[in-house]
RNA sequence: GGCGAGGUAGCCAAGUGGUUAGGCAACGGUUUGCAAAACCGUCAUACGCGGGUUCGAAUCCCGUCCUCGCCUCCA
C-alpha cells in the first residue's frame, strides 16, 4: 500500500501525511458564507474535499469531517436587510439549497456542520480566553459600542501561513479608517451593537455578533480539539482568513502546537482565464448547470484537473439557453461508464468457477486487477483525480474489449466462464474506483431516465412523439423500405435521438 | 510593490532527469441493411522564448516574455 502525501501550504511542499492519531484522520474544511444560493465555484472545495475524506476512509482511516455554514455575517446582514427578512431566516433558507446542491454533486454530509448561530457561547468563551490573556483588547466606539480586537502583533507567528511580513503588509493595506483599533492590522473578534434592536447576541462586551474569522476558530476546537490533523478551503482563504485563524486558536492555546498540521487549498474555477466569481458576474451556479447537464457530469468535470490548479470552465450562449462544453463533454464520459458498468453485468452473468488460463485475457487481467490500486497510488500522489480517471478510463476501455471478446466468441464455453469471472473482478474493480472519486452513485437505469427525461426536456422533445417516429421506422424496416427507415432515423438523429438497432430491437437515446 | 500559481500537440489535461499519461475533436478501419454504441489505428518524438548543467532536460540552473490569483468581501 502507497501512503498519502499531500501539499501543504504551510511549508509550500508535499509531505507524507502523519495523522496525529494514528488511524483516525480530523479534517476541518471552511463551508460557505450561506447568504445566497452557491455558484460552481463555491462548489469546488466540497468536493475536492469529499475526495479526500472518501480516500482517507478507504485507507482504512476512521475520519471525522467538520464543514461549517456561516449563518451569521455582515453579508447575511446587508442582504437579509435588502429583502427585508431577518438574518438568521435568510440563512436557514440557504443552508439547505447549498445542502441539496452538494448532496446532488454527491458530496457526503459531513461528520459536523456546524451553525455560527449555534456556537456563540464557545465563541464568546474563546474571545474572553484571548482577552484575558491580552492578545485581544475591548475598544469603545464613538456609538457607545464596544468592539474586540485582536491583536495581531502579540502573536509572533502572523503571517507563517501565508508568508506576509507583517511591516509589508502595513504598508500596503488598505485598512478601514477604524480610530479604535490599536494598529490597522488588527482584526474584530467581537463586534457590538450600536442599537439594543440590532441582530446580535449578549455578552460581557454588550450586545453584539462574532467577527469573521473568530467562529472556525471555535467551531474546529468544539469538534476536533486543538492541533488537528487537516484544515482546507479556497486559495483566497489563505490570507487573511486562515492567517487569522491561526492567530486566534494559537493564542488561545498556548504550548499546545500549531492549530492544523496540514492546511490545503483548492483553486479557483475561471471563465475566460478570470476568476469566476459574484462580483464579476461571470459565475453559474450548479442549479443552473443541473438544467443541462447531469450532477454527475459536473462532478466528473471538478476531478479532471487536480485541485490546486485553476479549473477552467467554459460556457457558451446560444440563442435559447447557456451551454457548458465542458460538462457535455464529462457528461458523455458518465454516460459510457454507466454503459460499461451495464455490459459488466451482463457478462458477469456467464462467470463460472473455472480454473483460470484464457491466455487470451491475459491482457485484460493486468489492466482489470492492477486498476484500484493504480487509483489509490493516484490519490496518493496529492489527490490526483485526473491521473485517478484516467485509470477509470483505460479499465473501461479493457472492460469493453473483453465484453466485445466474449460476445464475439459466446460459442467458446470455457472462455465465457473464465471471461465472466474477469467481468465480476472489473466490476468490483470499477465500482471501487468511482466509489472512492464519488461518481456514479445511482444504477445505470436510474441514471439513463433521469438523463432522457432532462435531455427531452431540453431538446423540446416528448416520448410519444419520439416512440411513434420509432414504431413507423421498425415497421418500414420490417418491411425492408429501409429508405423509409433512414428518413425517419435522419429526422430522429436532427431532433437529438440517437438508435441503436440491436438483436433486442431498437434502443434510442437523446445526445447530451 | 510584496507573496503565489501557471504557460505541454486543434482543444482539455497528467507528467518534475532517460521507457505509452488520459480524454475530446478530426480522419481511416472492424462491426452494421445503413447507422449508433464499442473497439483498433492516425494526428503525437508536443512541452512560452534564450542560454547553461548533463551521456541524456518538458523535467535542474540563470535570464526573459506572457497570463492569472491573493494582498479589501471572496471557495
Amino acid at each position: 500500500m502507497s501512503s498519502l502525501h499531500l501539499y501543504n501550504t504551510l511549508t509550500r511542499s508535499v509531505e507524507p501525511f502523519v495523522a496525529k492519531v494514528p488511524g483516525e484522520a480530523r479534517v476541518y474544511v471552511c463551508g460557505p458564507t450561506v447568504y445566497d444560493i452557491a455558484h460552481a465555484g463555491n462548489a469546488r472545495p466540497a468536493v475536492v474535499f469529499d475526495v479526500l475524506v472518501r480516500h482517507l476512509a478507504a485507507k482504512g482511516n476512521r475520519v471525522t469531517y467538520v464543514r461549517n455554514l456561516t449563518d451569521v455575517d455582515d453579508k447575511i446582514v446587508e442582504r437579509a436587510r435588502e429583502r427585508g427578512e431577518e438574518p438568521l431566516a435568510l440563512s436557514a433558507r440557504m443552508a439547505p439549497i447549498y445542502q441539496a446542491d452538494m448532496r446532488a454533486l454527491g458530496c457526503a454530509a459531513p461528520t459536523h456542520e456546524p451553525k455560527v448561530s449555534e456556537t456563540i457561547p464557545e465563541i464568546v468563551a474563546l474571545v474572553a480566553t484571548l482577552v484575558a490573556n491580552g492578545s485581544a483588547y475591548v475598544a469603545e466606539m464613538p456609538s457607545g459600542a464596544r468592539d474586540v480586537y485582536f491583536s495581531v502583533r502579540s502573536f509572533e507567528g502572523y503571517g507563517k501561513l501565508s508568508r506576509r511580513q507583517i511591516d509589508e503588509l502595513e504598508v500596503g493595506a488598505r485598512v478601514e479608517a477604524n480610530e479604535s483599533k490599536r494598529d490597522p492590522l488588527d482584526f474584530a473578534l467581537w463586534k457590538g451593537c450600536s442599537t439594543d434592536d440590532a441582530f446580535g447576541w449578549a455578552s460581557p462586551w454588550g450586545k453584539g455578533r462574532p467577527g469573521w474569522h473568530i467562529e472556525c476558530s471555535a467551531m474546529s476546537a468544539k469538534f476536533l480539539g486543538h492541533g488537528f490533523d487537516i484544515h482546507g478551503g479556497g486559495m483566497d482563504l489563505i490570507f487573511p482568513h486562515h492567517e487569522n485563524e491561526i492567530a486566534q486558536s494559537e493564542a488561545a492555546h498556548p504550548g499546545e502546537g500549531p492549530l492544523a498540521r496540514v492546511w490545503m487549498h483548492n483553486g479557483f474555477l475561471n471563465v475566460d482565464k478570470e476568476k469566476m466569481s459574484k462580483s464579476l458576474g461571470n459565475f453559474v451556479r450548479p442549479c443552473d448547470i443541473y438544467e443541462s447537464n447531469d450532477p454527475e457530469a459536473l462532478r466528473w468535470v471538478y476531478l479532471s484537473v487536480q485541485y490546486r490548479g485553476p479549473l477552467s470552465f467554459d460556457l457558451e450562449k446560444t440563442d435559447t439557453r447557456v451551454v457548458y462544453p465542458g460538462v457535455d463533454e464529462a457528461e458523455r464520459r458518465v454516460d459510457y461508464v454507466y454503459a460499461t458498468l451495464d455490459r459488466l453485468h451482463a457478462a458477469a452473468a456467464s462467470a463460472d468457477d473455472v480454473e483460470p488460463g484464457a491466455k487470451e485475457l491475459a491482457a485484460f487481467a493486468r489492466v482489470i486487477d492492477g486498476a484500484r490500486k493504480r487509483v489509490e497510488a493516484a490519490l496518493d500522489d496529492d489527490l490526483n483525480t485526473p491521473v485517478a480517471l484516467a485509470v477509470v478510463g483505460e479499465l473501461a476501455k479493457a472492460s469493453n474489449e473483453l465484453c466485445d471478446t466474449l460476445e464475439k466468441r459466446r460459442k467458446d464455453a470455457r472462455l465465457l466462464a473464465v471471461g465472466g469471472a474477469l467481468a465480476v473482478r472489473a466490476e468490483v474493480a470499477l465500482r471501487s474506483s468511482l466509489d472512492v472519486l464519488g461518481l456514479l452513485h445511482t444504477t445505470a437505469e436510474a441514471y439513463a431516465e433521469r438523463t432522457r427525461e432532462r435531455r427531452l426536456r431540453v431538446r423540446g422533445l416528448d416520448v410519444a412523439t419520439v416512440s411513434a417516429k420509432i414504431a413507423e421506422r421498425v415497421a418500414a424496416r420490417a418491411a425492408k423500405d429501409f429508405a423509409r427507415a433512414d428518413v425517419l432515423r435522419a429526422e430522429l438523429d436532427a431532433s437529438g435521438v440517437e438508435l441503436a438497432d440491436g438483436k433486442d430491437g431498437t434502443q434510442w437515446r437523446v445526445r447530451v
